[in-house]
RNA sequence: CGGGGCGUAGCGUAGCCUGGUAGCGCGCUUGUUUCGGGUACAAGAGGUCGUGAGUUCGAAUCUCACCGCCCCGACCA
């Protein structure tokens, strides 16, 4: 490609609407340029970045055995009633209406679509293994889009679908998967990990998420260096011991705390009772019925685990008046010291706990000496808490260290939820009719092409790996002039390389060095060959990798060393 | 949806408080110049000041409504 002939608007300032390094980049870049918010275009040198991403992803998925196809965008509400999700997913679906004012989705995913393909076309277990995947705009009514292409209204997703007649294939079904993503995401030059996950609205029983760290990750992590334990904060746990019986057991007694509405407050003089000798009242509306939630003090509620332990994604914090129909007491001074009226659900630390102290449900007193058994009642215990850096890792007990992330793969075992819905039933060995076995495995094309500029650029622009660049070589004559010598050595090489199947683009604007060099930087190429008068004197041609030093060679020996140097990546 | 901030030329912005000629830098066009790190000089083109209503002799500026964008939040009693 001829520079002058294709359109790469890069830009010497960063526009307003820009916040993160990768975001800027994209812009400053000409990668993609904002229709509104949450929708972007791709740029011709964006477009050959994503398609690099997208062949890489083919690439291991068929590798992997799955089968490529592709799915409507648009789908009709009804299978979406089936499954449950027109309710569940309601909040991101987004609804259109045809000319008969019939209504419509904007597929969020595909599920729906696959598992109706496979009830009618799959129906032995001699059918199966089978794992269908597409590459595909998904439409999201995100509740807020947000740093470009990270969180957009619509974007490109790889989804793969897997249909097994038992549980032992769905594993190997997954497995593979796994497997497939650590390759896709090591060849896209990313350092992922890949964390234990939540399963969330999706339903399923378990799953991983493959986490680019990154300080502008919207996830955190949790995880252990010692290890390997690596886990999304909504399902991290760890080994945080249980507050001690303490000694006494004295009866329990009421004090005025008049102001104190805080862990915090209770926590100093003249109170002096520590947060992890607190406990900590929560009230939410479950299905609309309210329900104390109980932590130590100095913990936090995860309500990912709530989600769990309720049994309904449906619930809210009460607001203080509902509180106070409840309890008769406003937050602040909130217990469940003889509460039987309203479900209790507690945190596991809690257990056996003693010498607590708490709200009394009346404003202004707080009770000491509380024993959990003997004074509060609780009927649900679980792990409800989210943890927090430096507790002991689960598996081995070192300190957790926390980090944000991006998450870029999510790999699901999602079970029978679906094909029962849809009915995607199979005849076994015996000639029984079972649900198929699903997993369902994500990537976000698009975020995951803008993972690789926030973890891999400097002060000059982004630094393409080999891999996903949208050029690999930049040459950079330093005079183009049609008849110079510079220009003509110039265009010898990028022939040669072009022959050679590299993918190349020649700077030949007439503009000044300085803007040429600036520009290949900013825009990342990983490898640049410059081409000036006074070098090419002497017979010599710079390379320059992005992220490495000048080398000078022998102009005829240039593109053997290109290649040397794509070789070694 | 709640809170905050911002909408002035393609981009970045000044002007707004205290109403009266829309200004600067980058980019763009033309010419000269320079020619290894976003050259220099000169001459230009380009603006419904987000939209609408109101106040006023007069509105980018004041008032109201709406639209759009960005950030934070939408759990932690």
């Amino acid at each position: 490609m001829r520079w002058s002939q294709t359109l790469i608007p890069t830009l010497k300032e960063t526009p307003a609407e820009a916040e993160i390094a990768s975001h800027k980049l994209l812009l400053r870049a000409g990668l993609v340029r904002k229709l509104t918010g949450g929708l972007y275009t791709f740029l011709p040198l964006g477009l050959r970045a994503l398609r690099k991403v997208e062949q890489i992803v083919r690439e291991e998925m068929n590798r992997a055995g799955a089968l490529e196809l592709l799915m409507p965008a648009l789908q009709p509400p009804d299978i979406w009633q089936q499954s449950g999700r027109y309710e569940s997913a309601k909040d991101v679906l987004f609804k259109v209406r045809d000319r008969a004012k019939k209504e419509w989705v904007l597929g969020p995913t595909h599920e729906e679509v696959i598992t109706t393909l496979v009830a009618g076309e799959i129906n032995s277990y001699r059918q199966m293994p089978k794992n269908f995947y597409q590459i595909q705009t998904k439409f999201r009514d995100e509740i807020r889009p947000r740093f470009g292409l990270m969180r957009a209204k619509e974007f490109i997703m790889k989804d793969a679908y897997s249909f097994d007649a038992t549980d032992e294939a769905a594993q190997v079904s997954y497995r593979k998967m796994y497997d497939a993503y650590a390759r896709i995401f090591q060849r896209c030059g990313l350092k992922t990990i890949a964390v234990e996950a939540d399963t969330g609205v999706m339903g399923g029983k378990f799953s991983h998420e493959f986490m680019v760290p990154a300080a502008t990750g919207e996830n955190e992590v949790a995880f252990c260096d010692a290890c390997g334990y690596a886990a999304n904060v909504e399902k991290a746990t760890s080994a945080v011991q249980r507050s001690e019986v303490g000694g006494q057991r004295s009866e329990v007694e009421k004090f005025a705390t008049p102001g104190v509405v805080t862990i915090e407050a209770l926590s100093k003089a003249p109170y002096d009772v520590a947060a992890e000798r607190q406990i900590k009242t929560l009230v939410y509306l479950a299905e609309g019925k309210p329900v104390l939630i109980l932590l130590r003090g100095d913990h936090q509620l995860n309500e990912a685990k709530l989600t769990g332990a309720l049994g309904t994604g449906n619930f809210r914090p009460a607001a203080a008046e509902e509180i106070f129909a409840a309890l008769g007491a406003h937050p602040g001074s909130l217990g469940a010291v003889g509460i039987t009226h309203l479900p209790v659900y507690a945190d596991e630390v809690l257990r056996d706990a003693a010498d607590m102290t708490t709200g009394a449900n009346a404003d202004g007193f707080h009770l000491r000496n509380v024993a959990i058994g003997r004074d509060i009642q609780a009927a649900h215990w679980a792990d409800l808490r989210l943890v927090q850096a430096g507790e002991p890792c689960p598996k081995c007990g070192q300190p957790l260290k926390i980090q944000r992330a991006i998450e870029v793969g999510h790999v699901f075992k999602l079970g029978t939820k679906y094909s029962q819905a849809l009915n995607a039933l199979f005849l076994d060995e015996a000639g029984k009719q079972q649900p198929a076995i699903m997993g369902c495995y994500g990537i976000g094309v698009t975020r995951t092409l803008q993972a690789v500029i926030e973890q891999s650029h400097d002060d000059n622009g982004i630094i393409w790996p080999i891999s996903v660049a949208p050029y690999t070589v930049c040459i950079t004559p330093l005079n183009a002039a049609p008849e110079s010598a510079v220009m003509q050595r110039a265009e010898q090489i990028y022939a040669e390389l072009t022959a050679r199947g590299v993918d190349v683009i020649i700077d030949d604007r007439s503009d000044r060095p300085g803007v040429k060099f600036k520009d290949s930087e900013l825009v990342g190429f990983p490898i640049r060959v410059g081409i000036g008068e006074k070098s090419l004197a002497k017979g010599e041609v710079e390379i320059k990798p992005r992220a490495g030093a000048l080398i000078l060679v022998k102009a005829e020996e240039t593109v053997a060393k290109v290649m040397e140097l794509i070789q070694q990546g």
